[in-house]
DNA sequence: CTGAAAGCGCTTACAG
DNA sequence: CTGAAAGCGCTTACAG
């Protein structure tokens, strides 16, 4: 690969003029500057970034950490950071943190102060203790989308309003016998706040809570459901604390015969990719993913260190109609 | 940030000491080699990479190119990517090209280029003549998957054996009028294949070939679905380019009444994981992703420029079954 | 076993 | 307008 060297040469003139050309700083002739230009352009010439990066210490690269890619919002999270990216210049160093996989998620960091990151954007991953006190030494700036990481900025929706509005979204189309299923209860973030929103707007309507835990996925929905339908406990309405786990509910009750929305109504969360994939499609909690990695890149960006509660709103779709008993 | 002098000055020897420590290349007392580390260890020194890689003249980076996140396949492969990565310290370096975006396309090269990647992965992007030459000014390795960039290796399926098996499959369970959809059949690599297999096949059995084109889309199936519904022209048996497309006629038919697969059988392609989140479960060409990702970042690493061609196989569910008339 | 020196490819004051 | 020099943080022969 040619170097700011080679072009000197050629351009006989000193590498330090090359460099002012190449960066447009001034202090150069016209007629110097068309000729190391064009040089440079002949010989395909492609700054060592990590030159660059050791004389600017800085490196460009912003780091975003995911559990995996197969979680169905990445997709739309990483997609609005990598156009940020595309727009301003920066690059994405990806690192997978795994599920609880403390060891791993320790190697993303070291990594990421390794790469000397501008800064790191993690999705849903959490914190343990050891993993806390390293991202304090290293001193890396950390958003977090959706979970709350201790003394760091989080981007993320109200999950107990946002559970709370769905389970009175079910109590005013006439459902009363509601479950929510495939929440992990022992989630100190996200699970523990859907449970609590559902269970304070169930008991505040004066109906019983039921939770079938689980981990968000489309077999957790399955199961819960085949489980509900084994002991002839059905609900009137069911409340999946995600989309995948929607779909699955969706498919056990189909495999069963069971007509949804008319015998069961199914309220998923995310508004996820999958939710209007199948039919009837997801009546879900939409959580703006888009937006959330937009504003963790320009929060990032621009040093700001402040959270932000973005809204979430219900996205209807064909799987919650009224319920019949409320039909008038 | 603690540099290596930081700790040479604390340990009382040379930077170059605290190098050959650090890297345990040998050269150093038992003593010394305790009293550099733990000075290092307390003050939490991280290697800058940028001045590694500047001496080493690698950046022990590989470079991902996809479309954008969304594509449904995407997730597995860099799954698999990363999980090599993590295994072997190699790091990603994530960037997306859009769809037919040369412009683009362009600046990931560039960058990649800048950041002295070890070896590009591209997945499923065709290169347009400006950026194939591009390529090769740049004389990065690259390993392309899904699709052929002229004059580097490329790991996929046989697009026309797989998509002519699943066609067969179709005709050997008694359906006789069978339609292609969403095929984008101005993609010269993929979508032409994925034609001819399915005429071939068709032509071969005495059977006339329809194909409504698209763009591999959820959208495109349900409407080519919805087309041929208004047109009364529905056949027997729908193979959608992809599962996103199956999923899109799956709705679509649902929508409209028609019972899949008793009224109207459906066969997807990919096996990606909308394929078994709804119902019927979609019958579909597996594409072996994981082992995709894996097998090019061990080609890249091994430098090994063959191109591989990978088994699919026909992953049976739901969406397809026996066709009536061809019932004993 | 340890240190002094040169160098990776670039940028940036400082002179002139 | 241009060049010589120092330096970013590290590694690696070469001496001793």
């Amino acid at each position: 690969m040619a170097t700011i060297k080679d072009i000197a040469r050629l351009a006989r003139v000193t590498p330090s003029t090359v460099s002012r050309v190449l960066n447009r700083s001034g202090g150069y002739s016209e007629k110097t500057r068309r000729r190391v230009q064009k040089i440079a352009d002949e010989l395909h010439y492609q700054k060592n970034e990590a030159a660059v990066n050791l004389v600017a210490q800085t490196s460009n690269l912003i780091g975003v950490i995911v559990t995996n890619a197969t979680t169905s919002f990445a997709a739309p999270i990483i997609d609005s950071i990598e156009d940020w990216a595309y727009q301003n210049g920066g690059r994405i160093l990806l690192a997978h943190c795994g599920l609880n996989d403390s060891e791993r998620l320790k190697t993303c960091l070291n990594l990421m102060a390794g790469r000397k990151v501008n800064g790191i954007i993690s999705v849903s991953v959490q914190f343990d203790e050891s993993n806390l006190k390293l991202l304090d030494q290293l001193q890396l700036p950390l958003i977090s989308l959706g979970v709350k990481v201790s003394n760091q900025p989080m981007i993320s929706i109200d999950n107990l309003k946002a559970a709370m509005a769905g389970t009175n979204y079910l109590i005013s189309h006439g459902y009363q016998r509601i479950a929510l299923i495939a929440v992990d209860t022992n989630d100190p973030q996200t699970g523990k706040m859907r449970c609590a929103g559902y269970q304070k707007a169930m008991e505040s309507a004066g109906l019983t809570p039921s939770i079938i835990p689980g981990d968000y996925s489309f077999t957790a929905g399955k199961q819960a459901t085949e489980l509900l339908l084994a002991k002839r406990e059905l609900p009137e309405a069911i409340f999946a604390a995600s989309d995948d786990a929607a779909a699955g509910v969706i498919y056990a009750a189909q495999e069963h015969g069971v007509k949804v929305p008319e015998q069961l109504a199914v309220l998923g969360f995310d508004n996820s990719s999958v939710a209007s994939m199948i039919y009837p499609g997801i009546t879900t909690i939409d959580q703006p993913f888009k937006q959330m990695g937009r504003l963790a890149i320009e929060h990032l960006t621009n040093q700001d260190i402040s959270s932000v509660e973005l809204p979430y709103q219900i996205k209807e779709r064909g799987s919650v109609a009224k319920h019949n008993s409320a039909q008038s």
